[in-house]
DNA sequence: CATTCACTTCCACAATTCGGAAAGCCATAT
DNA sequence: ATATGGCTTTCCGAATTGTGGAAGTGAATG
């Protein structure tokens, strides 16, 4: 009786709640209580409860006795690394990443560009103490980080604009870029020096520097990027940070089968 | 009696269709058409269309028009990661290890390598009186410890000789290897054979076999190891004790969602 | 032009899922 | 010892929702 929402014709809804309930699951850190899931997925408990249930007969989720928790379980990770296989860029990336970070000596990401967002596909950690986190599956806002930046200066004019369009450029430290005008700006620059730069736009404190990889259609498909604290990342070693990185973005572009535009 | 094991009660069987469809579509490498997956996961054409347009709208997989194939998608990659944040080793383990000891007899410990040493993570002790003890925290050499090999055998060349280099190879036992080459010997057994051995080597009496536990990046994280004094390990039973070690450090493997070096 | 292979839509009916309510389970507080 | 509150788990009748065979579309191939 009481009135539901109106869904989309066609559509599995109990899969569309499970889902979102997975996506609710995963996105919080340290588990979560079922109820508290079930407020957060906006659904009743008991059928929070019997998803949840399911979806942990499959292991997508896993329930902690101890603490009484939900957590992912190990089969969305399963499935989800088919994406990574499915553009085994990453696997081409790695070895290039881990040298890459060796010789710089801070932490490298690689990022791809997806619905208006940047999204980590991996990341190799340096050693040092103070050092930058951005996790797999992690998402940013193109704006504000130095991959955005790199991937979205070399788009044709139209996604570009279209991509722009859909923005509403958030402000996150008094350096992010938050005006249309200063955002187009630093794509024009990225794309003149041939590689974009994140300085504290995103978090106090912290600088990147990331370079364009292509595919073969000549297509900004992603990017790595060196980051680490302002205190490391100077403005002297910017430059040569930058250039290494290009060089390594050259290599897995090369290997990839891809090459930079004309 | 005490835990009600909650088995068969009210599942929601359109969910664990589509579950099973997004396991078939992330196995499949280069992804699949509707009616290859509808076959492969034993469903009809029509009802696995409807799951993979729900699981698109969701994003969770997606349909290259191109190609006329099923991949799958980011929000399955960025749910799966949360289980990487989320995931803690010894949680994982403690259950296999504990099971590892009941069919064993013998006492199991759980390591990881830090700064050229072996870190006891876990251990869970078996009911004998003479019993090995290493207390959550401990550290003991690499080349003396059979966790140490199993972990080290399967490292990379260049951090192999790093580690080495630095290593000073003490001797506690007249069986302890303290020569480069005897050591290096070992690991290469050790690789060959998926699983490392302590023959008396850091203690006299004790002995203990021991087999690698992998990331998600095929990398040699952590080691389990069954432990006893000789009289009970004996030399008849270093066999089937490590088959039951490697058996358990594989499940591990996989519910931690890794996976061993191809 | 016929054939194959894949995707997409339709629809009537029954099986499935829904969710409020109530019962359990553990803590901690009174 | 008893109460309280936060959370999990099960129940069950009602009706919404998903089901799957069949027919339709479209593209590519012989």
């Amino acid at each position: 009786m009481p009135a539901q929402k109106t869904e989309r014709s066609g559509q599995v809804q109990s899969l569309v709640r499970a889902l979102n309930l997975l996506k609710v699951v995963a996105a919080a850190a340290d588990g979560l209580t079922l109820t508290e899931a079930a407020k957060r997925a906006g659904l009743p408990v008991s059928s929070a409860h019997r998803l949840l249930s399911t979806l942990q007969q499959e292991r997508f989720v896993r329930f902690d006795h101890e603490r009484t928790r939900w957590f992912v379980g190990v089969e969305a990770f399963a499935a989800g690394a088919g994406f990574l296989r499915s553009r085994d860029l990453v696997t081409v990336a790695r070895p290039y990443m881990r040298h890459l970070m060796e010789e710089s000596g801070e932490t490298v990401s690689l990022a791809v560009e997806e619905g208006g967002q940047v999204i980590y596909l991996a990341q190799i950690e340096c050693r040092q103490l103070m050092r930058a986190l951005a996790s797999p599956g992690q998402r940013a806002p193109l704006h504000s980080s130095a991959v955005g930046k790199a991937i979205l200066a070399y788009a044709p004019c139209e996604r570009q604009d279209s991509v722009i369009g859909a923005m509403k450029l958030e402000r996150f430290t008094e350096r992010t870029l938050t005006t249309e005008q200063g955002f187009r700006k630093a794509l024009g620059e990225a794309h003149h020096r041939q590689f974009a730069v994140d300085d504290e736009e995103y978090a106090i404190g912290l600088r990147c520097v990331a370079a364009p990889i292509f595919n073969e259609a000549h297509e900004a498909i992603a990017a790595i990027s060196l980051s680490g604290p302002k205190a490391r990342v100077t403005d002297g070693r910017m430059k040569s940070l930058a250039g290494l990185a290009q060089a390594a973005a050259g290599k897995i572009t090369r290997e990839f089968g891809g090459s930079a535009p004309v």
